[in-house]
DNA sequence: AATCATGTGCTAATTATTTAGCACATTGGG
DNA sequence: CCCAATGTGCTAAATAATTAGCACATGATT
């Protein structure tokens, strides 16, 4: 099922979450965004480790190592739905979707217009 | 952004998602599901485990204990998705939804009436 | 130029996770 | 009735993850 992701400890995770949201980052940037930060030190040492496992590289910035992930947000996400759906949906994509939606406290028109657009999209397949 | 679930350790994590997708299981279950699966004993550790954190309980068939989650399916699989949309789609439903239809290969006739129910029912509040 | 702020690399220690083993209970078959 | 098969509880050891600290580099500031 499940294969790289799930290898990741706690806080690589955690990590790699962060560096998703953002996009990329610097190693203060990361622990500024735990909330349960430990060190800078930590945050570093952590960085290189996920760094060696292949999930991040670096560019430098000055002096500075700005990490960002080496797959790209794009298949990283797929896969990351595609672990959802598999687990909790019985590998139902339209029983996610309605998870979604219904999950959703409002949605506005303008949101139920793309959604409309992205399945007469599907539809012309 | 993330709370009990992200305390899970790999192995904890492994094995509530099994739990998951099968609604319940007993310890053998359990490893049986796991292509790396370690010895017995070490699953039913982590099943001892679970519990005390109380992620999972169980009930009693004959001398087997069967597992099953103390948060309902539900819940849990909204966090998750709720989860990723905030990491990978910026915390943008329609993104998500887009993600996950375009990563499906095929969609059936049948799906796509079910999808677009689904948005017409989401219009409708 | 000296000092401070901020960066990295590396290493070592602590803590958590993961693992297997042993003792004992229960059920079903011969 | 006894024994094998299959279950659980508990404990201890091995391995992995997490953490902080120290040494050193670089650029900015006084």
């Amino acid at each position: 099922m499940s294969e790289k992701a799930s290898q990741l400890s706690r806080r690589e995770r955690q990590i790699m979450d962060i560096i998703y949201a953002k996009g990329e980052a610097t190693a203060s940037e990361v622990a500024g965004a735990m909330t349960d930060a430990p060190s800078y030190s930590t945050v570093r040492a952590l960085l290189r480790i996920l760094e060696e496992k292949g999930m991040l590289k670096h560019r430098e910035d000055g002096k500075r190592y700005i990490f960002l992930p080496t797959e790209p947000v794009q298949k990283a996400s797929r896969s990351a739905l595609k672990n959802i759906v598999n687990t909790f949906f019985e590998g139902s994509l339209v029983n996610a979707v309605a998870a979604l939606v219904d999950g959703k406290e409002k949605i506005s028109p303008e949101e139920i217009q793309r959604l409309e657009s992205i399945i007469k999209q599907a539809k012309n397949r």
